[in-house]
DNA sequence: GATATTTATCGTATATTTACGATATACGAT
DNA sequence: ATCGTATATCGTAAATATACGATAAATATC
């Protein structure tokens, strides 16, 4: 969308709905479940519990480290991936916060 | 080595996928909370509300009439949309699933 | 019947997403 | 130093998303 158009929605809506492109692919949100139950991964792990290649893999962590809910650590020729929780728990509140302006069940 | 990647994604995880990216742009995060607001709202008035063009907005709607979260009468030649309150609590229920799966905050 | 209004759909252009294989880089081990 | 492992990045192709104007269909109104 153009710059000028994408102004005129408000920074909350604007994240939010980054937050939620982040979480709009079935890998992605497999990977945070690994990530969450295993604590740390390396992309090597995930690759192996993930129907995709090393490569998309590799795409999917950056989409999800762009948005801040994961960080990658390099250690030696691994990098061991985890769930950064201050962001996580941004992101949970938002979207209570969403659905509790949107929804009245 | 291993582990067979033909194990592919589960029902639930597609599904709150797709309802993520529909939540994955300001527009139909607006729409949204402009329907809440106004419990219902011609097509009209959402453009008016809206930095987007009518045909545009169109297909916001389309998107989140998609997965259900709202829905459209045709009132002569108005569309009077609305949200779809079980479907929406359903949503709810499934980030907030998702969130305790993957945040300990 | 003619006209204005409303809105979904068509056509289209552009941008982004998704996927993969190949490659480059970095590191550990031999 | 060489070899194997791990992984990000490059190149690329196909699909999807986003935006708009134009148009068609339906319905009111005159």
């Amino acid at each position: 969308m153009a710059k000028s158009k994408i102004e005129s929605f408000s920074k909350e809506e604007v994240e939010l709905a980054d937050i939620a492109k982040a979480l709009s692919h079935p890998a992605r949100i497999r990977i945070l479940k690994i990530l969450y139950e295993k604590n740390t991964c390396i992309t090597g792990c995930l690759v192996d519990n993930l129907p995709l290649s090393q490569s998309t893999v590799s795409q999917h962590l950056m989409e999800l480290k762009r948005v801040n809910l994961i960080q990658g650590e390099i250690e030696g020729p691994k990098t061991c991936y985890c769930i950064k929780p201050a962001t996580m728990n941004k992101a949970r509140e938002a979207f209570s916060k969403l659905f509790s302006k949107i929804c009245n069940c």
